[in-house]
DNA sequence: GGCTGAAAACCGGCAAGATTGTTTGTTATT
DNA sequence: AATAACAAACAATCTTGCCGGTTTTCAGCC
């Protein structure tokens, strides 16, 4: 991974899992921490935001719940963690998919589409969804979560077009393709299991291909911002 | 409202809220019940899935708890209920803003999205959506959700092409435009807090763009299923 | 280098509150 | 008289946050 992805990742870093510990405590406690957070993951992946309990989460870590609210002394201080962990792993894994997919052929525009589809498979992806959701009915959660949100997109979006070029003459059409790909697949993964399988692949290769017409210039953009556009 | 949908609403009605009541008792039951549901619906669009609770409920519905286990014995019979009355309300509702569309101008390709992204800006969407990403990670409520929303998805198949007949020779267009507007809308209400207005607005625009095009034939479709198409 | 008090990591138990489903009772309808 | 609509109280369970106690590590001092 070059410099300028880890500076990227850097800046998405949370801020108490950071410090290469010195001590053997610092080490030990960073150690316990990613533990709980990944099982927090696990947790949010597979039952959901709202079954999500304390309890659930220590067991799934290995740990009693005692140590584990000495680590996160509330609930509402693991979750803040447990969104900071998400999106950095999120930012982490998508920066993979593009490392590989700038070594590889990278056929036409499939490979990106395909390379964004499997990031939102991710059990990561999977908690920031449950995540992102609760957020919308919850002022508490929405509070810590919508910032780090907005800024794990800005993040994105300077950064994807460090491995998409190509896009750099045409900034608007870029952040319409950026929305546009993750609101349509984000909208797929919903409806994943409402849907036939067949119905998924036509559609995300209709979405590749729209966005290459995009690049190429074959389809004129909406008019921007006009305040009263209905 | 013409025959046919009335008899496309009829598919999806709701079973013990259909009978015209004669009785005293039954309409006192019917009206008790559309009461809770009513209210079941707010409190799933207002706290979410996992927040919502049988107190919450019946104080919502300005009943007892007493009186609301005497219509739905357990909380998922209450939820079971939820989903055929989400499910009707939700095609009620969006058969309505077809007919108001019929009506109107219909000027070119905008209004159906509109009319669409105005549908999932209901409490009845709003619940239906926390039902399905819900419904992702508990069993049992998927069990009792996804086929509900399967012959949802049918019906609202089977109807709107009957509001927008320009699409009756292209069969699997129309079927991937579906998808298609249900899959970016869909995404797009979900990022709506963390996304900005003008986006929103932009990326409406194109996908009632992108849908004008497909009608046109100016899109060359996806080749429909082959099975290891990545 | 070894000792000692402080602090950290960790565990188990407890109480307060919330949520669900049952049960018992009252009033009105059939 | 039987049944339905409704209400209120109850028990059982779950969840959270807090507290006491134990073991291990750290920092200062002889």
């Amino acid at each position: 991974m070059d410099e300028i992805s880890i500076r990227v990742l850097a800046q998405l870093e949370p801020e108490n899992l950071v410090s290469e510990g010195q001590s053997w405590q610092q080490r030990k406690s960073i150690q316990t921490r990613v533990t709980i957070l990944d099982a927090a993951v696990d947790c949010l992946q597979t039952h959901g935001y709202g079954r999500t309990t304390t309890q659930l989460i220590a067991e799934k870590a290995g740990i009693s719940r005692g140590a584990m609210l000495h680590h996160y002394a509330t609930k509402q201080d693991l979750i803040a963690a447990v969104i900071d962990y998400t999106v950095y792993k999120r930012m982490e894994l998508f920066l993979h998919g593009v490392r590989a997919l700038k070594d590889s052929d990278r056929i036409a525009e499939m490979a990106g589409i395909e390379i964004f589809w499997e990031s939102l498979l991710t059990r990561e992806f999977g908690a920031y969804l449950e995540l992102a959701v609760a957020a919308r009915t919850d002022p508490e959660l929405a509070e810590i979560f919508l910032p780090k949100a907005r800024r794990y997109d800005q993040t994105e979006l300077a950064e994807v077009i460090r491995a998409f070029p190509e896009w750099a003459n045409l900034p608007e059409a870029y952040a319409l393709a950026m929305d546009y790909c993750n609101a349509a697949l984000q909208g797929l993964l919903i409806n994943r299991e409402i849907w036939s399988e067949g119905s998924h692949r036509v559609l995300r290769r209709f979405v590749g291909q729209t966005i290459a017409m995009m690049l190429a210039g074959d389809l004129t953009l909406p008019q921007a911002v006009s305040s009263k556009a209905g």
